[in-house]
DNA sequence: AATGAATGAGAATTCATTCAT
DNA sequence: AATGAATGAATTCTCATTCAT
């Protein structure tokens, strides 16, 4: 009559923490089970594989974003600036926290590569986050700008997260978000015009 | 038998191309030799083992950006704009070419993970590219505003890399360096004002 | 299949056996779990390496030696002739023991060759066994004498353990120790005079 | 038209060196090579196999005692306890000496084990070297009594040079040597009584 | 629910040996 | 005679997974 020691959620965390370190292929499911304290073979009354393990993660990831960091973008009753403020400064919280880390941003290539369903999950996750991003822009350019707005400030967010991580510093990613801020504060012309420009 | 079937290039390049499909964790010796229609054990009188051998895919694929890519943005005899131009399109060429791979683009992160050392060695990747880049808008821009400008348009280029992976769509990078080759025709006075604006 | 086959006691003497008979380097951990019936990966479940198996054979050669052999001369109350009968019959039953076997008997110096640790764990066994021999002799000579003998008798049967194994005629041993034991019989005066002979 | 680099005896006494300090197992062809400033596959241009080599250091070793050590019991020019003092003052040199080795010395039983043929062959060397005490303790005593005082001294020795490789302290052999040299001085009466209440 | 034993496939690596040059 | 490339078998060790208790 064991006791339950650990809940799958504690699980899926721990499993997050280890893939983020060291990414998924070089963690061992005994090191998972170590850091929740259980044998490896506990693991399988969890979860049915490793690679099972793994889609929860992601799951669990997407799921947290949507909740705590795009979730701002669809609350009308806040202004767009602001709103924009309030999803990226939360992604910044939780791209630097290595807790809940954010196996989907940087790492998405190596989680993608992994196979074609992992694939999938991920490119859900960026439509997501593009999907947000670009809803709040819709409140003050039209649909084309919205759009690139949305996909530059998400790069640029994904790109820069990587150098904080590379170089272990944060304001690589501080610092973008900073700009993507102040960019929206800029008044309509200047941007028009230079995706105009563009479009040629 | 005796004959020398494959050189260290040759290896190398296999051995990048698996490494980028597959990252490294998940690429075996086997497969590496397979690619190179060896058995696994010759492998060994190449490299002493599959660490240097990525060592030295990392060197090959940097040392391969430096003579191809970032000494654009020092040939002196072109005006920046177009070093700019040479710079970000031959970079483009490489990253998104299977062959030549872009270890170091967006899987930084997975590669950095690996060891301390190597984490040396992708820092090391960054820091010419940005070096490269900045060294193209000091000839326009202030310390500060090529620096930022710099920052900014790698990690853009990094972002959208990943989303062409992650969407298996060249768009994505294609567009972001269109927008970035865009910028450095704007007059220096819009750049100074935002960049100045996020300054307080 | 996940019922107990074998435990740690059972892996280690059919290691003992297997080291004895083709020595260490000889020896694959595929052999010694065949010798097992299990699997070789399911030695690693018991052992993290096979140095490590190596170090628990050693020690538990040694530690048998401290109980059934060396013991002997500490018993007080047993005459000195017959503690030292006691301590070479039973370490010549030991010895010629295919299975508990002698790992530290003649194979001293391989195993010594093997890493410092290891020959600081024949070095224990050596002076424990010597510590032992010379305390019986302590009982009827004095220090330096005793010292010496026990020196020489350790000395006379590894040698001609060796020669046993060798020839496979484990007479060599048998009457080495007979020799030795009819040593002890013998008027201290003679032992002496050879003694100080010898010392100047 | 490549030039000779070195000579059979040259290798053999390489893989000799390399074969006392590591075991034979635990010697690798190249290291070998190595030792001779040669690459690994020129070894098979002197010796078809590692084994053959070995059989090789293993004659090259009994030749060498045969001449410069056992030799000194024949030479009837000379009174036995000098012979016996020649014999073992070279004996102690050789076995203490790196490179010259003493592979059949203490790790007799190791190469005995390597293969039935390698018994032989250890078991040849032995037979030499006790007929060569023998014949001088002939000289001074009945053939019973010479038989055991040259089995007897025989082990002494290869025990306590075991000693002295596992402790790296040379005076355990050179102390039984001196011991064993001092006793031949002796009444033969004290040897003959002994050796007579042996064998009853 | 948890464990710990067991498995078998496969990982990286080593190595004696072969042979064309 | 020497080399260096290549081999293939073997070695140590790892790991996801299974399952009886």
């Amino acid at each position: 009559m064991p006791k339950q020691k650990v809940d799958e959620q504690t699980i899926i965390i721990e499993a997050l923490k280890l893939f983020r370190k060291q990414s998924y292929f070089n963690t061992s499911m005994s090191e998972i089970a170590a850091a929740c304290g259980l044998q490896k073979g506990s693991l399988y009354h969890y979860f049915p594989s490793k690679e099972d393990l793994m889609r929860r993660v992601i799951k669990m990831v997407h799921e947290f974003f949507k909740t705590n960091v795009f979730a701002h973008a669809y609350d009308k009753s806040v202004p767009p600036q602001k709103r924009l403020e309030n999803l990226f400064i939360s992604a910044e919280s939780v791209f630097l926290d290595e807790t809940k880390g954010n196996l989907l941003g940087n790492m998405g290539v190596e989680t993608a590569l992994m196979a074609p369903e992992f694939n999938t999950l991920v490119q859900r996750f960026f439509q997501d986050f593009f999907h947000a991003v670009k809803t709040i822009y819709l409140d003050k350019y039209p649909e084309a700008i919205a759009t690139e707005l949305a996909e530059r400030s998400v790069a640029e967010v994904e790109g820069s997260l990587m150098f904080s991580r590379v170089f272990n510093d944060h304001n690589y990613l501080r610092n973008t978000i900073k700009r993507i801020l102040s960019r929206i504060d800029k008044p309509v012309s200047a941007v028009k015009e230079r995706v105009k420009a563009q479009l040629e």
